[in-house]
DNA sequence: CTACTGCAAGACAACGTTGTCTCTCGATTT
DNA sequence: AAATCGAGAGACAACGTTGTCTTGCAGTAG
């Protein structure tokens, strides 16, 4: 005796099954009289619908679930992908199941598949990977592009890109004159290791990725920002336009990036050294 | 003709049903041989399992998914406890559901209604709601009085509390000498809102949460800070321990606090004032 | 050589729902 | 008044899988 089913509820209004399901999907070829009696039963017994039951039968076989596989569900620009899907998913009636990476393509492999058996009607995936199922996949690259350019045009011949071992940095022989940071936890690592060094006004940096603060900093740091609510709205909509319209293949969303000069990525190199 | 099924599969290799189900279920009562022909079948057709109709069936009635309902997937708070609770999920071979409620109980009562339709084995959520499923409730308040209680210890009398309105506490004729921001947003906004108005050093300031470059503002801003990652752990344990021990009834986790005291939370108030 | 045991493998029902078909009954048409 | 129609309501199969029961066959004991 688990949940009640539909046959609880016929049983219980002196239906049949199927007039339960009539009711229960709001088809109107009932009669008044025994639709109410059937919403009285359902609501006495606190019957609610199975809707892996009713997928598994329909003609549609829409599992009305999306998945969405980020680089970590944590970070700022996963979490706000992840929210605009959510909401485009939800103006739909689609349900979001959420994954983190961490960047490894087998644990992305794993997660696909693992979506796949619960029949998700699609895919979101940051990481680059090729999936039988309509997908989106969300490419991240433009970013560095922008950074290196706007640090070369003002003097930089030096230029780090630093994704992990921050203060490896320093340590080098001839250390850059500027830093390209490849998310904001490193950029704020790289703010705090340059004030440790007092290289705050003397080497130039530039974020990947916008934060709160960051205008609040002094200097205040200047960072290339790619719109990650456009980003998921726009994934989004494409991986809807694909499950409805049957079109088939990956397809790639590219994101536009913008520069924001703020301060810490103008800063020219010292023409003394 | 959508994917191939398991009858499919039976077909390509010759065999029952029920011997593909047995093998695709790692039961050992099957002959190496037919085994290994079934496994070639399913590699062939590139048949998957289909959840949906296996735990329709199946005598524990899991579906291995549990709802996560969150104030908004986006901000770092939810976003933290959100990626913790994937993790224990993970661990255990469940999927997560996420939701953003945005303070709405209507919301949050629509979501949870969602997911009971699909069958999750339970839900968390951080807004206080009475459900019929195995459930866990986040419980946010202790920082609010540690807050508080730290900003009185430093002489404060009229102590503002801003959770949306951040200027209008400003314009008021007897202005607080501290002020209490709800969240990171609002923190941020109050930092910018001081130095607009040069009470940076005057007034202080504690916020709820902590955030990345909170050490790195100047002056630095003090904090009372809840673990999210310890929040979504300790939330998704007691969940799981619900669902596999069938303890009923909710259960609420409350979130130990800290105080990070870095300088803008100790500024006493002006004595001649 | 027959009877029994044990185990692999298939047949069949069932999970909760929806699609399709059939039946009944009152209302409309000639 | 008989025939026709339409619409509401139920019976039944089916979705893809697993639980249970039965069958068949090889191996062992008597």
């Amino acid at each position: 005796m688990g949940r009640p089913t539909m046959n609880d509820v016929a049983r219980n209004a002196g239906v049949s099954l199927k007039t339960v399901s009539r009711v229960v999907n709001g088809e109107t070829t009932v009669d008044p009289g025994l639709a109410a009696r059937v919403r009285a039963a359902v609501a006495a017994l606190g019957y609610r619908p199975n809707l892996g039951a009713s997928m598994l039968r329909r003609n549609d076989r829409r599992t009305r679930m999306i998945g969405v596989l980020l680089t970590d569900l944590a970070g700022p620009f996963s979490a706000a992908v992840h929210r605009a899907v959510e909401d485009e998913a939800r103006a739909r009636g689609v349900h979001v199941l959420g994954g983190s990476t961490d960047d490894d393509p087998q644990r992305a492999q794993d997660l696909v598949e693992a979506f796949a058996r619960r029949h998700v009607d699609g895919v979101i995936l940051m990481a680059s990977a090729v999936v039988d199922l309509p997908s989106v996949v969300i490419d991240r690259e433009a970013g560095i592009d922008q950074g290196m350019r706007h640090l070369r045009n003002h003097g930089h011949r030096r230029i780090a890109f630093v994704e992990q071992e921050v203060h490896a940095v320093f340590a080098l022989p001839d250390p850059p004159t500027a830093i390209l940071a490849g998310s904001t936890p490193v950029t704020i690592e790289v703010v705090r290791a340059l004030r440790e060094r007092g290289l705050r006004d003397r080497v130039a940096l530039v974020g990947l990725g916008d934060f709160p603060a960051a205008d609040l900093l002094e200097p205040a740091v200047t960072v290339v920002t790619q719109d990650p609510g456009a980003t998921g709205r726009a994934a989004a909509g494409a991986l809807f336009e694909q499950i409805d319209g049957g079109t088939p293949g990956a397809r790639t969303i590219s994101i536009p990036t913008t520069l924001i000069a703020r301060g810490s990525g103008e800063i020219r190199p010292a023409t003394g050294s």
